[in-house]
DNA sequence: GCCTTAAACTAGCGGTGTAAGTTTTTACAC
DNA sequence: GTGTAAAAACTTACACCGCTAGTTTAAGGC
């Protein structure tokens, strides 16, 4: 084909495609010459947009934490500001679970994620907090989200009697596959209770 | 070669093996011909002892698992209990931080990871909580121990000065790769703080 | 002593990320 | 207007991957 009068690929439409496989069938079905497929390309032509498939997958996550909305910072108390934040990052989340692992790993160098905790900072710090607690507290409300986001509490899909045989509280856990989505919901609103609550409190008391 | 006279492979050894290739050179590192290597054997070889490399990677994770002591539910009552059992899962998880990515999505079908399971919640629901409840502190606890122990705090390994220009607060943000682990223990502290204090002034307060 | 099973082997399939070099088109300098 | 450099597709190919199939030999049960 040689160089085409119009460009087949931008690093857009690479991922938007990409971020479409990802979703639909999981990070471990992105290849290179899958996705070049996808483009009605061949593989190696992807290398003219992007030096990597790791940059790539970036570029997937990080438009994924674009889509959080930020402004929940404006005019807010950072009470309010920070649970308003949660709830969209983990709804926008549940739209991409498959990229969650990724995001779990941090900000990184994408600028997506450096601008998100750059605002998130940026409210506890104007709040009164120091540096050092607005990371930690930042941090903090990152292991909540991605954690209740990564879908973990599934077993699996058949469910084994035996197993619960062998673990009997585990019986009465509302363990199984249908049930996970529950659980791991159950389990953020008690943390973002649990943690802003008790920030808050500590703010109030002076123990910072 | 054919069959040796004394077999040169266990599932004992293999996990020994594939744990230390973990540690020192990552999940990645890790494949079936470089294991095999590692064992004086070739590829295929090891599909005598495991079905799949992913099983490998399971009992990798597994090993870790049965290293976290559960004997702290012994005689405490559930606050000091969870306290205790987190230090220990996050110490473990602190010497092989390579295998984290695994445990984050939760127990599987894992035997350790389901008997640490099964231990959580039993203690939890004796002290009087609901199985709904205990579910969701035991994932809670898990976001917290995974979350703090992924490292997901490194920005990189060079400090990159227009990096802070674009970000102001993150400027003042101890992210720095030298700092994460710092970093990490102060949101994981913070945290199990917060969590278990909560969690205890509910139980007084008959909130559960 | 025979037979089954176990545990190593070799060969190979289809897939992976990516490097290298080719071809053609476009954009721009003179 | 022509020459040139860059861009964007291509083809080919390398080294590696997980895993299957079939082979060889030793171990252990009858």
């Amino acid at each position: 084909m040689a160089r085409p009068r119009q460009a087949l690929l931008t690093r857009e439409r690479i991922v938007e495609a990409a971020s479409a496989l990802i979703d639909a069938e999981g990070l471990d079905a992105l290849s290179m010459r899958r996705l070049a497929t996808d483009l009605g390309v061949q593989g190696p032509s992807l290398y003219n947009h992007f030096a990597t498939k790791a940059e790539i997958i970036d570029a997937v996550a990080d438009a994924v934490v674009l889509k959080v909305d930020l402004s929940v910072f404006d005019g807010r108390e950072w009470p309010d500001a920070l649970r308003e934040w949660a709830l969209s990052y983990r709804a926008v989340l549940a739209e991409h679970p498959n990229i969650v692992p990724v995001l779990a790993q941090g900000p990184g160098r994408r600028p997506a994620g450096l601008a998100m905790a750059e605002a998130v900072y940026g409210a506890l710090v104007e709040a009164g907090w120091s540096y050092a607690r607005a990371t930690h507290i930042g941090a903090l409300m990152r292991y909540l989200v991605t954690g209740s986001a990564l879908g973990s509490f599934a077993l699996g899909f058949d469910v084994d009697p035996q197993l619960y045989e062998r673990y009997p509280h585990l019986h009465h856990a509302p363990l199984l596959a249908e049930h996970h989505e529950a659980v791991d919901e159950g389990a953020f609103e008690l943390g973002l209770d649990l943690l802003i609550n008790g920030l808050r409190a500590r703010q109030e008391m002076g123990t910072r």
